[in-house]
DNA sequence: AACATAATACCTCTAAAGAGTGATTTTAAA
DNA sequence: TTTAAAATCACTCTTTAGAGGTATTATGTT
């Protein structure tokens, strides 16, 4: 069983230590890296291509949301895991509406804390359906944010939309009037960008970004 | 280019005779068969697996907000067109809630009747976050009802929430402890069962039914 | 004018998916 | 207790997907 490759963004030294000195004393969890704001997060997360990120929301230069909605766009499967101090629950939606799965308060015991962590690493806590509907009361316009900032182009963008919705490679090829190798090509550098690996996780982006209905 | 199969339920003849007579008029539309409820729909919907249904709210022995919720736990990949002399909001939100991806009003001007049947087989008029959104406000707890009622066995569920996930025959036979060939064999019952051809037509289905999060 | 990006296409090769058939064992239900 | 599902595994065969590499032609953008 390998270890859950951890990052840690916060722009206060004691609590990145507070955080490693918690997660230190268990086997699963390996500190890979620490960056102290957003921009640094963002490199980071190219570099060492961590399971999860523990992202502080207040830092300078770049805060936490803004970089964690970057981070989601260019790295749809790493976790993201808002830490912070306050226990508003407005919080809680803009971290959830920029991309991030999961959310603790920094004062807890430490304990409990690591027991969380790992519930979520191993994904038994599902963002919950209340949760889900919270969001869409609060911001139902959070689409055209979405298909402006997305590293694909836009033929890249309708060949997506195509996989996502079961066609084959054929038969998207018929759809749009060009050769197999053409889309082929088209999924190969979409893959590539978003770094997944197959056209189910491409799915599952595609729905988690509402690029189909 | 094939025309759309289409089959008509409604419990009054002269109901079916009226639609017959509008679409009999475009060549891109077929009737393949008529039915007078919703038991006879689910038996014509196995025989003759049509494109679209169109299908009546109001009919004795099984209505068809009941059998279209029963088609499409069957036959999801099948597009189902609710037909109603009724405009009230309240009906459309039970058709959606069974399942139904369109709406029509019974007394419209048959050419606009005809456009917007067209454009719904053509997957032009998805259904729009604002009508999602009140499905969800109006009813926040339709879940369990979906989940007792699959067609699937509780260890081909386990299988298709893998398979929606993104994880390789290889990956889902190790997670659950069982050879590959075991995992082929779930997966072709489950793509049977629900009628579709592929893997990520399945994730699809899981997303809309809220299988997976 | 030079440069970058997007869109197109082809090639090879390996791995994965899916169709078809058949068979055994366990579990649950009639 | 016979029957019916459910879960397991195997073998073959064809098609599709995906990695890796290369190349041409527009279309813009400094």
């Amino acid at each position: 069983m390998q270890p859950f490759r951890i990052l840690i963004v916060d722009d206060h030294a004691h609590a990145r230590e507070a955080i490693r000195e918690i997660l230190e004393e268990h086997e699963d969890f390996l500190i890979i890296g620490e960056g102290k704001n957003g921009e640094e997060a963002m490199k980071l997360t190219e570099e060492l291509m961590p399971d999860i990120i523990l992202m502080d929301i207040q830092m300078p230069v770049m805060d936490g949301l803004e970089a964690t909605k970057r981070i989601k766009l260019k790295f749809p499967y790493v976790k993201i895991v808002m830490i912070t101090v306050s226990d508003d629950i407005t919080d809680l939606f803009d971290a959830l509406k920029k991309g991030a799965q999961g959310y603790l308060i920094k004062n807890i015991q430490s304990e409990a804390w690591v027991d969380h962590l790992r519930a979520f690493a191993l994904d038994e806590v599902p963002m919950s359906k209340e949760i889900a509907f919270q969001i869409l009361k609060e911001f139902p316009q959070n689409k055209a944010v979405t298909k402006e900032e997305t590293p694909l182009s836009s033929r890249e963008l309708e060949v997506l939309q195509l996989v996502a919705k079961g066609l084959s490679n054929r038969e998207i090829s018929e759809t749009l009037f060009i050769s197999e190798h053409t889309v082929k090509s088209h999924l190969k550098n979409i893959l590539s960008k978003l770094h997944l690996e197959n056209r189910v996780q491409l799915t599952n982006y595609a729905f988690q970004q509402g690029l189909i209905h």
